[in-house]
DNA sequence: CTGAAAGCGCTTACAG
DNA sequence: CTGAAAGCGCTTACAG
């Protein structure tokens, strides 16, 4: 088995495979005969039809899929263009992402942005390289926004945005997702309906647009509310859980302590249950705290995190569907975002504030 | 802008991009000689490479990766099979993978696993069809390991096995991983050192055989400490949350119920602790517990999660740079296993039994 | 140092 | 229904 197939110092054999030659010269015909039976085989008279696949068979003959992307200009590789796989919401976008591309016979080329700038370059140089038949953009990417996505330097792809505006640039590109705003505007009126006065907001990156319009909704909220929020309410986390510890724990030391956090996603709002509780304080009774994206891991949380329910999966199922349908129409689809239902997911991290 | 450039209904416009000839025409060269400047600049005289590069330049000429990806038969794609990219610790291997793989300009084509089985059927689909240049198998996948991996079907690819001995048909490939039997062992040697007696395990899926390892481990101390493990104490939780926290129920359940439970991964004991604490048990007062993978959440938990570390992006670089060089040098590497070390991590999850 | 030419494996009008 | 032929864009011996 592999023992003998692969022994150390060996050379790796890759012995010559099978082309449409080969299988044209058994079957007697002409290599386009070969092809027509593999990609259109009604064209093909039955008798002869039989002929090729006996000898298809036989060779264990299958196309080369280099030759054929090649040949039709299409890769039938879909990049998708994200902060970071790691994050649980995102694992679940992927997964219907994924569904839908495979079901058609895609796959899917991951770029993480992750905090280095860099890359958004090497995502300029594939999309100019034409590696993918199309782009899946989930991150907030505004250096190359201009550069290369509206760029005419001749080899533009089918883009759709998921999850959120992701740069003033890329506003014209077809997108779905949730009300963002909308969403932060219910988990803080939510809180302010409790009681809550002294409500703070841990934001993503500073750089990023991917949680402003969270920011946003929860500034409207407030402002409605005739309360103003106090200097220091309002930091950046950098959507990770080092980084909302730190932002708590400044919030905490803040001289008019927050009585609520509001976090943009829950990879943060888990930072900073962990920041609160270290602190020797009770959640929800000192402080409440309350999530965005509603991952896998909010509900086990001690106490079990609320959080805005986005439906995941869906997201993705929809934004590849729209993708496709791009690249096989070869025509954009409506640039009108599609906007998906959120939801309001209500456990014991929030109460009324106590004094 | 992006407004302009792609309005609803306007067709994706995919003007013909800048070939190799075009390029030539411009410098007034061969197109050999172009290719030459492009990958191989010292072959050509100066005063004409710069003729060459000003052409470039002014066309923006990039070379067809398409082409050549089919010319030179390779893609400077790297498959990577694994049970699920949502795990925080395959998400830190892949980060290693990924670093190397792109420092040397190859990317990372994802296939999970995840539950259904179909899967392994498209990555033997993909191995066959040369769409990758190399694998990293991170996930035990039996179904289609002597049938595509060592299949003298000509077209063998090479693989770096990753993190454990995968399956037994994959065991003559080179692989990069702790010592999980040892690691196991240090485990529940500890557990019965702190005077632990009723140690139960949650392992993986039933059909794999990615913890295998570790449930060795826990049998071989039990065994050598003379003691026995009750039907009932071993069971599956399936790598997932939910999975374990229903196997956890079933433990609490048990008629000799553990006061201690080792989890195969973190995924699963956070699942697990959610359980015990649901059940008004007190962890590690009632039930201590201890998983594997060190994740970024096990620090974050309440109480903190004793977990085993391993140096998860550290492997995803190792296996990297041994496909890599295979890759590149045509040779199997020694088949050796690369053995990296790990570290036991106490937390607070853990504690001698009360009674 | 450079060019003409072959060829990678396939698909696809174009004839017949 | 089938074949001969062109061509996708590049790389690479082979001459010169």
């Amino acid at each position: 088995m592999s023992q003998t197939a692969n022994t150390p110092g060996k050379k790796v054999t890759t012995k010559q495979p099978v082309s449409i030659k080969d299988v044209a010269r058994l079957a007697e015909v002409s290599i386009a005969t070969v092809s027509r039976c593999v990609n259109d085989p009604d064209r093909v008279r039955a008798s002869t039809r039989n002929r090729v696949e006996a000898a298809i068979l036989q060779t264990g003959y299958s196309p080369n899929p280099l030759a054929q992307s090649f040949r039709r200009g299409k890769t039938k590789v879909i990049m998708v263009v994200l902060p970071s796989v790691g994050d649980p919401f995102f694992t679940e976008v992927m997964k219907g992402l994924r569904e839908v591309a495979n079901a058609s016979g895609y796959s899917l080329l991951i770029n993480e942005t992750q905090f280095n700038t860099m890359t958004a370059d090497e995502i300029g140089a594939m999309v100019v390289s034409r590696q993918a038949d199309g782009i899946v953009l989930l991150a907030s990417v505004s250096p190359f926004g201009t550069a290369v996505l509206s760029s005419d330097n001749n080899r533009r792809l089918p883009v759709v945005v998921g999850c959120e505006i992701v740069s003033l640039q890329a506003a014209g590109y077809p997108s779905v997702h949730i009300d963002n705003q909308a969403a932060a505007i219910e988990v803080t009126d939510y809180l302010l309906e409790l009681g809550h006065r002294r409500i703070a907001f841990i934001h993503g990156q500073e750089s990023s647009l991917l949680t402003k319009d969270r920011e946003d909704g929860y500034r409207l909220s407030m402002l409605a509310a005739g309360l103003s929020i106090e200097d220091g309410w309002v930091v950046g986390g950098n959507l990770t859980i080092t980084g909302a510890i730190q932002a708590t724990q400044k919030l905490l030391r803040h001289r008019h302590r927050p009585t609520a956090i509001f976090c943009a996603n829950d990879e943060m709002a888990m930072g900073c249950m962990h920041a609160i509780k270290s602190a020797g304080l009770k959640i929800p009774q000192d402080v409440s705290v309350i999530g965005f994206d509603d991952v896998r891991y909010a509900a086990i949380m001690d106490p079990p995190l609320s959080s805005v329910r986005q439906p995941a999966k869906d997201i993705g199922e929809q934004v590849m569907l729209r993708l496709l349908g791009e690249i096989e129409t070869g025509r954009s689809t409506d640039a009108e975002p599609v906007i998906v239902p959120h939801e309001l997911v209500l456990r014991r991290s929030v109460a009324p504030p106590v004094d």
